[in-house]
DNA sequence: ACGGATAAACGTGCACAAACGGGCATTCAA
DNA sequence: TTGAATGCCCGTTTGTGCACGTTTATCCGT
């Protein structure tokens, strides 16, 4: 195989990854001509990023299995929920609210205040599960076709539903934040849904952790002048941040 | 078979486990390709983290014990659990199956084989997330408004959402059944939207525990002669099944 | 029905190879 | 020059198979 650069390799890895569900480290070695060493490091990296599982003797996908899921939830969790509880403070009551598929939003859902009354809309339904224990939260369930690396509803069905309402506020969820501060997604259908979600919303925020700033996945989503607010934590560079702020863009900052 | 990696080895046992309830350690051995040894430290593992039940030659899926699963089904969770085993041989390969909410519907979805392709529509957040589970589903998320008390969508946008499709096979779920073996629901939409899915599905189930000829709710939802089958348990009063049957409507007994 | 014989399954300790991680040197481009 | 990417070395960890003594289920003769 031709050489490749570090960030080509790790894409090729991951859609590998997606495709067979895992990979071997030996394998990859020798595919793309470099040493198990590098390849053991981009599978860390990667694994940092929570992009897939290291195991011994390679790595696996983040399947839809609950223990992946549980153990992507369960890594950051304390960040999330740091993020989480920022979040809802721009949550006005009585408003309505769009929360993007994603785990990051799904710790927001559940960080929403009990006595909070505010129509929640979303296609993910794990956050539809979180948000029905709001007893004040109207809840509005997004249908299409479930995007299972996503976690929620996509395509034409979701579009049309979306179509039918216009929030005040959405929660955007993002897999990558590229240096000038454009979000990105894994999936086709999943990056065009989100599109049109944001592009329907008076306003647009990301959650994010730190680690989505190492990512940078293949389809945009929007632009840093497309959205209105990025949370995220206080220890990302703020080179970073820079042309994220430089767009208008409000970024608040939470976290230990 | 390929070589796997640990997790997937383990992942694959647990998957014969759900499938079968029951695993023999020197199957599993020379289906792997490794020694019984190997396959016995797994098995310990596996039992130590609460997966299975370890016996002498092999182990069980956990059957008495209470897992975090059958929580979130309730009471009932074994006898939901049989009823949903002969209700997913209702299910032909290559169909599209609705599934309504509810407890008992849950656990059918999860009792989904892992090797059948479908597609699968649901209002429920909770059975979507099962369903997610099935590698081989095409999961169809129905949206709308969330009705906490059926745990599913329902309400004129979950109506135009199920408009689109038209199920080959749909489970209902009743919150009772009248002695004349009609359906009825505890709310008007959720009535109403049950209502619409039977009349548009080609054929209608429902598995219902023997607590539902106990109870009558205030709203009908299908007579004996709008549905096709009727899953139910061993030791329901035959005089209650007697008008259903009389309505030509299939009877299957399920159970312990 | 009972108890002992027998073979299978078990667990433990051990050995070995593969995989791992950290440290260090080299290369190359900014 | 500096920093990132990579390869190599080496001590450590992990997964696995084999050997050996123990436990358990099943069968069979009384």
């Amino acid at each position: 195989m031709t050489d490749l650069m570090v960030q080509e390799r790790q894409v090729e890895i991951l859609r590998r990854l997606r495709q067979d569900g895992r990979v071997v480290a030996a394998t990859l070695a020798s595919l793309f001509g470099v040493s198990e060493d590098t390849i053991r490091r981009d599978l860390r990296d990667m694994a940092t990023a929570g992009l897939c599982e290291r195991v011994y003797g390679g790595a696996l996908a983040i399947g839809p299995g609950r223990t992946t899921l549980k153990h992507r939830i369960g890594v950051a969790a304390e960040r999330k929920k740091a993020l989480a509880v920022a979040a809802v403070s721009l949550v006005p009551a009585q408003c309505l609210v769009y929360f993007d598929a994603g785990s990051t939003n799904l710790a927001i859902a559940e960080a929403l205040p009990e006595d909070l009354a505010v129509a929640a809309a979303t296609n993910s339904p794990a956050i539809a599960l979180a948000l029905q224990e709001k007893p004040l939260a109207e809840v509005i369930l997004i249908g299409g076709s479930l995007d299972r690396v996503a976690g929620g509803s996509v395509g034409a069905r979701a579009i049309e539903a979306m179509a039918q309402i216009r929030p005040d506020l959405c929660f955007i969820g993002t897999c990558g934040i590229d240096p000038d501060g454009a979000l990105s997604a894994f999936g086709l259908e999943d990056a065009a849904f989100k599109q049109f979600v944001a592009a329907r919303s008076r306003k647009v925020a990301v959650a994010a952790t730190r680690e989505k700033f190492e990512v940078s996945a293949p389809y945009a989503v929007a632009a840093a002048d497309q959205y209105h607010c990025l949370l995220t934590e206080p220890d990302v560079d703020p080179v970073r941040l820079r042309p994220v702020r430089d767009a208008g863009c409000e970024i608040i900052l939470a976290g230990m």
